[in-house]
DNA sequence: GAGTTGACGACTT
DNA sequence: CAAGTCGCCAACT
């Protein structure tokens, strides 16, 4: 039993948080929880995300560059740049502006993992 | 069942 | 300083 801790199944609470007209990279998430590695397990999880929630804020993740690699993989409706811009985040050529200044550390402006699953729980 | 890919990032050479 | 390689965990072929 048990609830499934596994990775990807802290992204989806972590992404799913992300506050309006912020954007956070794949490793950042992967570091808070704790696999600064696992960058591209983040990737993945938001894979999976969109099947689940179409309105999932997977287009406020980005990669460290602050490109949107996963505009292709965003079979939706209106495109990541769009919804981006649509929360005042100025994207061009699938790049984020300002990015350092939009970039949204979970490791700094949410609580610690620990505190997380008591609060989850 | 095994091998390869995959929305990236960090470490090593 | 720049380029190359490894690692992460899960899913797809």
């Amino acid at each position: 039993m048990e609830k499934e801790n596994s990775f990807f199944q802290r992204v989806y609470s972590v992404v799913s948080q992300i506050p309006y007209g912020r954007v956070t990279t794949y490793g950042a998430v992967a570091r808070y929880l704790g696999s600064a590695r696992s960058a591209r397990m983040v990737g993945w999880a938001l894979n999976q995300t969109k099947l689940q929630v179409p309105l999932f804020p997977a287009h406020r993740v980005v990669n460290r560059q602050g490109l949107l690699t996963g505009k292709k993989h965003f079979g939706g409706v209106g495109t990541m740049a769009e919804l981006l811009a649509s929360e005042g985040v100025k994207v061009v050529d699938n790049e984020i502006l300002h990015m350092k200044n939009r970039f949204w550390d979970p490791s700094k402006e949410l609580p610690s993992l620990s505190v997380w699953l008591d609060n989850e729980k």
